[in-house]
DNA sequence: CCCGTCAAGACGGACGACCGTTCTCTAATG
DNA sequence: CATTAGAGAACGGTCGTCCGTCTTGACGGG
């Protein structure tokens, strides 16, 4: 089996996961489930995945990564501009914006598995560690954004800059939740408030 | 069997079920785990819960009526005030203050509870509607602060309140998510930086 | 050029464990 | 004695996982 064909198979197999995380969760769908919507046979999706839970964390990874990826994109465009021209809010904006066409315009909805992503994070520690690492990297980059914005002048010297990044990160999922749960959030008109937020002076 | 004492043992198991979920979600529990954390038995929890989907409703209910029923308090408060003395953002800075030793002080992490139910209501139409109904009520009284608060002269005219109540109910379902998830947030500091967020002019 | 060989990928039924739920029996109460 | 809350074994079904069987396609000898 070559490295080529071995690559493709999984991430068949884990597309095939996906869209039946994103209907009914990690604990709703059965192996089996996973095997009628790839295709192949339980057998052969053993022979990729050694387990459920490996399954589980090969979709969820790849997620999370294209998270990172977006926010370093902004993050890389702010620190190109001659001069920091967005607020903090208004880059976690951008991101939105950024990042919205890719969560909710393909085949699943991603915003449904990374809510049940959040709960299988609370029990599995392997889910866990993903969750903490990369969502703490986007956290850090949000604090570095306010704590640069604050030194700037533009907010008290004594402001707490991780904890407004920690609120700048609830903007975010806070939208993802929503999204998924309640369905009823427009993107621009969400964007466009989150950047009513720390206004200059 | 006198309907105090029904009600005393449903939510005696009620409890029990709590704590299960808590640790590890509802579908990782099983009613077996259940029953044990309860010390009663099987025919005694199906003699109160019809199925284990009744008891996942009966367990989510409660924790989502006092989200509720906080929020009603500080807007209550609020409004008895002779003038709204505080801005949106510390209306919800008060809300996470008051619900928080409710949330983490007894002997479940009703975050961690939260968390999971957020999960669940994507596919269980019950814990959907209990989301929706309360979460719904939460979302509209915080717009409803932010179009006085702009109808009173502090913010531009066309601000979207309704959007605006979209973004302060992220920042307490983040809190939420950071706390179960990542377990690195101080209440106070992040509620202090959600102040900042909405100063007075 | 054709056919036999062989290895590897895929198949899908089988397995034990455990699931949610039910039902009969027990024990204690008033 | 009548009634009923509670106990816990038992049930059919489904779970995650494994493994024996089969298909397929590349290759080499005649």
């Amino acid at each position: 089996m070559t490295a080529d064909h071995l690559e493709n198979r999984r991430q068949e197999i884990v597309r095939a996961a996906l869209r039946c995380f994103a209907r009914e969760g990690f604990h709703a769908t059965s192996v089996r489930d996973v095997v009628r919507e790839s295709g192949l046979s339980a057998g052969a999706v053993y022979s990729y995945f050694p387990s459920k839970a490996e399954l589980v964390a090969g979709a969820v990874e790849p997620i999370l990564e294209a998270l990172t990826g977006v926010l370093d994109a902004v993050v890389v465009d702010t620190d190109r501009s001659p001069e920091p021209g967005r607020t903090p809010a208004e880059a976690v904006a951008e991101v939105l914006r950024r990042i919205y066409p890719l969560a909710v315009g393909g085949e699943v909805d991603y915003t449904r598995v990374a809510v049940t992503a959040w709960a299988e994070g609370l029990r599995d520690p392997a889910v866990r560690a993903i969750a903490e690492q990369t969502y703490g990297t986007v956290r850090g980059r949000l604090t570095d954004r306010v704590a640069t914005w604050r030194d700037a002048g533009h907010l008290a010297a004594d402001v707490d800059a991780e904890a407004l990044g920690q609120v700048l990160f609830s903007t975010l999922v806070g939208f993802v939740l929503q999204h998924a749960l309640l369905g009823d959030v427009d993107l621009d008109r969400y964007a466009t408030a989150v950047c009513l937020l720390l206004p200059r002076p």
